[in-house]
DNA sequence: GGCATCACG
DNA sequence: GACGTACGTGATGCCA
């Protein structure tokens, strides 16, 4: 750690003149510190593989900084995205600058855990740099009459000193007052913008006036004032080529001042009063400084006990036993603990990591009594704790057991410890029943979670079920659910399952659990899935916890009323097709309905399927329709209503909880490309394409004083194509906003843009999807109505105009056959089966989902990210909104009346800034009293 | 419990 | 030259 930076403890400044009583704020420019750290400090990994120096760096440099300085108030100000209201007005502003090193990337966000770590505020804002905050806070503390230290060396911030307002050079530890700013720019602080809107910044694409330095602008500020009698006297200008330039360059100069000079009226992301300095929490820096085995930090700091940390535990192991195979152990006997000696006992045992299981009587967590919980700390090591085993009935007495209450008196402070990692499988729904009061109300952190470790690099390989991993990874199959509590009608809950039987089956899920992660984790940093697990999925479970245990309030009357229509409509439709058939018969039967129009009526259609039935669905219905058949129109609208009826007014109904909300479930790792699903309702298949459908939505209401917004990515999956394949045109055309299916008609047949049809612009939109889908002749064909032969043909001329796009589709083949999987555009493994398999249908329609995956992958990984940020970013502006559901491009959120405005400035901003493609993205904002209304 | 159908992106 | 598909999901009702 030699090379450590070691900024001098001498001449520490005193605070600015002032009373020692005034307050005095300390506001630490975050970049610089970052990237000081970084290039100062050579490669640094944990155990884990993460790369942590510029961490160690910052963690260094902010503990001194902390030992030798006091001020009241502290806070560290970060940048938040690059882009910032500058680029509004001047696109170029910093434009130029190189992404930071893949290796840093990871590190902006230990570094804000970091910041927390040891009790010093994080400030940062969307669309403003934090110079600007740093602006903002000066001058509000300076209002209140109190003093600022702002550490930095960026001499943009000189502007800021005052009577009260310093800077301290962190490297040099030296004061910046007037006198040094003066040395600097030859002008007074409050005159440097002046000086700086002509002398420009080429490392940040000031521009300036070309030909004027540092020196002549000072002298000509001197002597002017300002930069705007300056202009406007220039004329006065003896020298002729200088009058030139700043006559010929005036409004290069006013965007200059305008770049340079900070917002001082930038909104404070947190009261000052938030950021009153106090001493860092030992535990908590301790388990921080831990986590990221920074051993000699531990020391210098004082915080607790330097030996082994957890990820190193991982791969050197606890016992031998464990590092040579977390399988080897045997799987039970357990203990089953029913005494606080007995409970206090085994979690004595608990060093950094816990296996952890919750046993409850249903599947739904919100709804869930916990029962019993399951614990391990080590192979072979685990116990079950039952809660509310047994009943009132004579014939099933409650066992002897602990009290919830007692249970967590123990387990409560081991559960929210920083310093001890809890390991489960699925932690969202653990989470969520032990939030819930009656199940104690804990918040448990920190969490690991191996079905999500496992999904981050086997997604659509297998399944990320408990079992099939245990099978997968530890050779062993461990005993059912079925198997303990029975199935079918005889099932009964697991508080009636014996303890014995309860014991083996629950201890052995935490044990199973704790090995897969031992397993299983370290396997994260071989494979590059590291970050994807950290940043995105691992981050996912609260957020998506915080909005499944919200649900979106649904008004249960309108649905009644819209289901009596319904209903009354149905009996006509139902009547109507009877007098057709000529008979009685199960309209909702495809097996009769297939009989009547094509046995009986003796309607063309032809029989498909291993089943030999007739196909009766809408595409045949339709033709049918088309060739003048009376009933299939009729049974579509029969259809249309039905599903309406008993899928989304009934299903719905019966869904909405007692607080008039519904509270779906997201699955996090079921779908092979990364998406989410929803079940239980799924609230991610909601009508909105047809008029009666979308009567649906107008049910999903908000509270009073509320709207729902809807947030949605605009042509995202098209966005990626031209992102990831070699199109300069659709490139092109995403830069100008065009329309691109208007664009795609015009290119691929041949028309001018003004002139394209809608007709041809809706066939270039069934090609662009179908591309997105791994096109063929065949499904284009179907999809636009036209022989196979004539879609091959218009394939054939896409590619012509687009072989970029032809050689992404092959080369993501060709992937696919290498290694059985494709990446994302951010690195997840997307598992394709079947890629390699003999039969060419199979074969071909694998080939299509190695084309679609990263696109739809794609997709879900960049609205994920939008997801992790956007709960932050509404807290870090005070807003009240509360994210409810994601349906895959679009975000709903509950928003108060009153920050209708902000909350949709904030979500565009969020969302669009989440990832650099090569071209913008774009989101699109509404919100209203409902769902509908809200697009 | 599998199949057909249809709701969404 | 033939093979039969558009990609990803979940809920419902029928029927064996």
């Amino acid at each position: 750690m030699g090379t450590e930076p070691s900024p001098a403890a001498a001449d520490v400044p005193e605070p600015p003149k002032g009373s020692s009583a005034a307050p005095h704020l300390i506001l630490i420019d975050g970049s610089g510190y970052i990237f000081r750290a970084f290039h100062a400090l050579p490669p640094m990994t944990r155990p884990d593989g993460v790369h942590v120096n510029a961490v160690f760096g910052f963690c260094s440099m902010l503990g001194r900084f902390l030992e030798q300085h006091a001020g009241t108030h502290i806070a560290v100000v970060f940048d938040s995205a690059r882009l910032t209201f500058r680029n509004e007005f001047y696109p170029a502003y910093k434009a130029h600058r190189p992404e930071p090193p893949e290796e840093l990337i990871p590190q902006f966000a230990l570094i804000r855990e970091a910041t927390a770590a040891f009790g010093v505020s994080c400030v940062e804002l969307p669309g403003f740099e934090a110079d600007d905050l740093i602006a903002a806070y000066a001058k509000a503390m300076e209002a209140q009459g109190g003093q600022v230290t702002i550490v930095s060396s960026d001499k943009d911030l000189m502007q800021l000193v005052r009577d009260a307002v310093q800077l301290l050079d962190p490297i040099k530890q030296k004061p910046i007052r007037a006198p040094e700013v003066f040395e600097k720019f030859g002008v007074t602080p409050d005159k440097v913008v002046e000086v700086q809107a002509l002398a420009g910044d080429a490392t940040d694409n000031v521009p300036g006036v070309p030909g004027i330095g540092i020196k002549t602008a000072a002298q000509l500020i001197t002597e002017y004032g300002d930069l705007e009698t300056l202009l406007a006297r220039a004329g006065e200008i003896k020298q002729p080529k200088r009058r030139e330039t700043l006559l010929e360059n005036a409004e290069k100069a006013r965007i200059s001042r305008r770049l340079v000079q900070l917002d001082a009226d930038a909104p404070l992301p947190e009261p000052i009063e938030a950021m009153v300095a106090k001493p860092p929490e030992p535990a908590r820096l301790g388990a921080f400084l831990r986590e990221q085995n920074f051993r000699s930090l531990m020391a210098r700091m004082g915080v607790g006990d330097a030996r082994a940390s957890i990820p190193s535990r991982v791969s050197s192991g606890p016992a031998p036993v464990v590092e040579a195979d977390p399988a080897a152990a045997p799987f039970g006997p357990y203990e089953t603990i029913t005494t606080e000696e007995a409970l206090r006992a085994f979690l004595a045992g608990v060093d950094g990591v816990l296996g952890l299981d919750t046993e409850t009587d249903s599947l739904d967590a919100l709804k869930a009594r916990l029962v019993g919980i399951s614990l391990a700390t080590a192979p072979g090591k685990a116990a079950y704790i039952p809660l509310r085993h047994g009943s009132n009935d004579i014939l099933n007495p409650a066992p002897v057991q602990l009290s919830l209450e007692a249970v967590l008196a123990l387990l409560g402070p081991v559960l929210t410890d920083p310093g001890t990692l809890k390991v489960l499988h699925n932690a969202k729904y653990d989470l969520e029943v032990l939030a819930q009061p009656a199940n104690g109300g804990i918040a448990v952190a920190p969490v690991d979670d191996t079905m999500l470790i496992s999904y981050a690099m086997d997604a659509g390989r297998w399944s990320q079920g408990m079992d099939p991993l245990s099978e997968q990874h530890l050779g062993h199959t461990p005993i059912t659910f079925d198997s303990v509590t029975g199935k079918g009608p005889k099932r009964i809950t697991f508080d009636l399952v014996p303890l014995d039987a309860a014991t083996a089956y629950a201890a052995e899920d935490a044990d199973v659990t704790l090995r897969l992660w031992l397993k299983l984790k370290p396997r994260l940093r071989e494979e590059k899935a590291l970050a994807l697990y950290e940043q995105v999925e691992r981050r996912m479970v609260g957020v998506l916890a915080a909005m499944e245990m919200d649900g979106i309030k649904v008004d249960g009357v309108e649905l009644r009323r819209i289901g009596d229509d319904f209903a009354g409509r149905l009996v006509t439709l139902e009547a109507e097709c009877h007098r057709i058939a000529g008979r009685a018969f199960n309209v909702a039967s495809p097996k009769q309905l297939g009989e009547i129009l094509f046995d009986e009526m003796g309607l063309k259609g032809g029989k498909k399927g291993k089943t030999g039935a007739y196909s009766t669905d809408a595409r045949v219905l339709e033709d049918l329709s088309a060739q003048g058949a009376e009933l299939p129109k009729v049974i579509l609208e029969h259809r249309q209503l039905a599903k309406l009826k008993s899928t989304y007014v009934e299903g719905l109904a019966s869904a909405i909880a007692a607080d008039g909300r519904v509270h779906t479930d997201f699955s996090m790792a079921v779908t092979s490309t990364g998406r989410l699903s929803s079940t239980e309702p799924n609230l991610q298949n909601i009508p909105i394409r047809t008029a009666e459908g979308r009567r649906i939505r107008d049910a999903f209401i908000a509270e009073p004083g509320h709207v729902l917004m809807s947030a949605d990515y605009s042509q995202i999956e098209l966005r990626l194509l031209a992102h990831l394949a070699e199109v300069p045109t659709l490139r092109d055309a995403f830069e100008k906003g065009q329309d691109i299916h208007a664009r795609t008609a015009s290119e691929v047949f041949g028309i001018p843009l003004e002139s394209v049809d809608k007709e041809s612009r809706r066939r270039a939109k069934t090609v662009n999807f179908g591309i997105i889908y791994g096109i063929s002749a065949f499904g284009l064909g179907a999809q636009l109505g036209v022989a196979p032969g004539e879609a091959r043909g218009i394939i054939d001329a896409y590619f012509r105009q687009y072989p970029g796009i032809r050689n992404e589709m092959e080369r993501l083949k060709e992937e696919a056959r290498l290694k059985g999987y494709v990446l994302s555009p951010f690195g997840r493994r997307l598992w394709i089966r079947d890629i390699a398999a003999k039969d060419p249908v199979l074969r071909a329609g694998a080939e299509r989902q190695a084309i679609n995956a990263p696109f739809q992958g794609g997709a879900a990984e960049i609205i994920k990210r939008a997801m992790v940020r956007v709960p932050q970013a509404l807290a870090a502006q005070g807003l009240q909104a509360r994210m409810l559901l994601q349906v895959h491009d679009e975000l709903v959120l509950e928003v108060p009346e009153a920050q209708v405005e902000a909350t949709a400035m904030l979500m565009k901003h969020v969302m669009e800034e989440v990832a650099a493609l090569r071209v913008p993205l774009v989101v699109e904002v509404g919100s209203g009293k409902n769902w509908a209304d809200a697009h």
